[in-house]
DNA sequence: AGGGATATTGTAAGCGCTTACATTTCAATT
DNA sequence: AATTGAAATGTAAGCGCTTACAATATCCCT
């Protein structure tokens, strides 16, 4: 045998056309009992698989959906990536990842690579991007969904809870336990409207409680453990000292936690750190961190039933809200050398 | 526009043939400036991708190359897979990743996807599968290399390093700090090669120090922070109690942690802990743990390496070998109610 | 200016599959 | 047994691209 055998190849042993080999495969009921036996014993024989790009062309479907997301390097997106891909596959199609690192320009790539390659459907994340990338998959008629971020009048229908209004809830809560000295250790605002909302999520509530949103201290990285560790570093160090750091996220506030044990300090006694998203590792520090939980996995399930029907032409998509919740853990506490009331 | 733009649409606007235009944009230097202006600015005025199913029909190339991890759900792979993607871009290749949630079955449905798909090369973990898929990727004539596993003579080359050493060394410390009541929380061995691998350690070490494997209390889970967990409290259940629990790998030693804590357990005082993979977490919760260091970065940068050449047929794929060190940290202490010495 | 070597472009044959349409088969009915 | 319509199968035309080969343009010598 010098090469895959194809679908002539079993039309051949099977002594039936290329279509009826076809049928059996893609339409067993269009087919007799008995060449279907014979066609599937073929196929065994030869060991047959189908070429997928050549019944691409032929079909112009490809039941495969495309999703990019920002990194795989920590758990942001993988409890909802996962459920997305379950629900996809009860549904019949095959997930491809991609990852973007972060990069506008790498994520425009990335999408024109699933495109080419036949995607249905697109999962992105959040909605900073080029407008010029919304018209290409306008032309390449090419069904999008944005997710873990909800705007109603975005250029895609998106999936997903407010960023700004989560983050507000949470300081809230910080301002209400009294902390006036507050941090910030944001991840990249550049192409990351999630990042922008939750730190405008901050400020808004510096304003309701009559602070001035410019006093926030505000460090801005990428987000690995990491750099929330470096950035916890400098903040400690400000003048006066905040009495609480709010981080974009649990990988960032773990960061910071870890550092707070490596100076010594005690959490939340000498100073409180919260996260934002609730991954398994919010739990597993401690103190556990106080956060806000994020429905992952209802949300990449959701995601999946609305791409899905998008593609398959039963709506245009329809923009999909989700609450979160604020999980107060033992992070976040009173402020230091405040008088019990 | 009723279509995606097409080769032939773009020769049409830039007056050549469909053979200039491909070889504009596969072979810039083969074609005269002019002429590439003029495609290229047909191409940017189309907005013209190229159908990527249609190209690998034509070109029977994909540079492509899938990846199959058992999870995607915690970051064992995570780090490893990163680098690997890394590599690959730096080569012109592009990665597709599909996860098998450690199903045997679903991994061949998996691969077969991937080859049907065009992969170029496979990217698999550990060795334990029917030997009918590697029969298969013979006469599909794909190329594949296994990687977090080192075995020397198994059907396919691998990239990796010997669990049974890396977990025995360990073993061998635990020993030697005089524990003698030992439990260990093991993946699920079936389709695993590297969860009994780390058993088989075990039980070496064991026998080394004069004692019976068979008195090895075992607990096989899942590999999930809530198994560890319900594993290490029912362990701490029996009696005699053990002074250390082995974990087949940081996340289950994360679960277990856990649970001490919950238990009130002081670790290392009251009881030991271990790990395997020394993830970021395992320097994250509190006291560190003890694990063996796998260099996941430069493990995935080599397999990526290795792959490619067996695609371009440079070479039939040699099996790699790398070293792992033991992480002595915090979580493993003396034994309780010793006397120091 | 003529001739040959070389660089550029064009022509057209697939790549392996699906599917509209044509043809054959066959059971049910008269 | 002849007729008929549905069910099963076959025929063949693409899907959008690459590439071997053919044709043409361009350049450098003598």
């Amino acid at each position: 045998m010098n090469t895959a055998p194809t679908l002539d190849d079993v039309a051949r042993v099977a002594r039936v056309s290329t279509a009826t080999v076809s049928r059996c495969l893609n339409m067993p009921e269009r087919v007799t009992d008995k060449t279907r036996a014979r066609v599937l014993s073929a196929v065994e024989a030869l060991g047959y698989t189908p070429n997928f790009a050549a019944r691409v062309m032929a079909a112009r479907r490809t039941f495969t959906i495309g999703a990019i997301i920002p990194t795989m390097e920590n758990a942001i997106f993988a409890r909802g990536l996962q459920a997305f891909q379950e629900e996809l596959h009860a549904r019949g199609y095959t997930l491809l990842v991609a990852s973007s690192a972060y990069q506008p320009e790498l994520e425009q790539e990335q999408i024109k690579a699933l495109v080419a390659r036949g995607a249905d459907g697109l999962l992105l994340i959040g909605h900073d991007r080029d407008p010029a990338i919304y018209e290409y998959l306008a032309r390449q008629r090419v069904p999008a969904l944005a997710a873990w971020s909800f705007v109603d009048d975005g250029a895609i229908p998106s999936i997903g809870f407010s960023n700004r209004d989560a983050m507000f809830e949470l300081a809230q809560d910080v301002l209400q336990s009294g902390h006036r000295e507050i941090a910030m250790i944001s991840g990249v605002i550049r192409g990351n409207d999630r990042a922008r909302a939750r730190l405008e999520g901050v400020q808004a509530a510096m304003t309701d409680h009559g602070l001035d949103p410019a006093q926030l201290t505000l460090i801005e990285t990428p987000y690995e453990i990491e750099n929330g560790a470096d950035a916890f570093a400098t903040l400690m160090e400000r003048q006066p000292r905040p009495t609480v750091v709010l981080c974009g996220n649990d990988v960032l506030a773990a960061g910071a936690l870890r550092q707070a044990h490596h100076l010594g300090l005690r959490v939340p006694q000498d100073v409180s750190i919260t996260g934002f998203d609730d991954l398994e590792l919010a739990r597993l520090v401690s103190p556990a961190l106080a956060t806000v939980h994020v429905p992952h996995r209802e949300m990449g399930r959701e995601a999946a039933r609305m791409l899905v029907d998008m593609v398959e032409g039963k709506t245009p998509g329809t923009s999909v809200r989700l609450g979160t919740t604020v999980h107060r853990r033992a992070s976040l506490g009173a402020v230091p050398g405040d008088m019990p009331h």
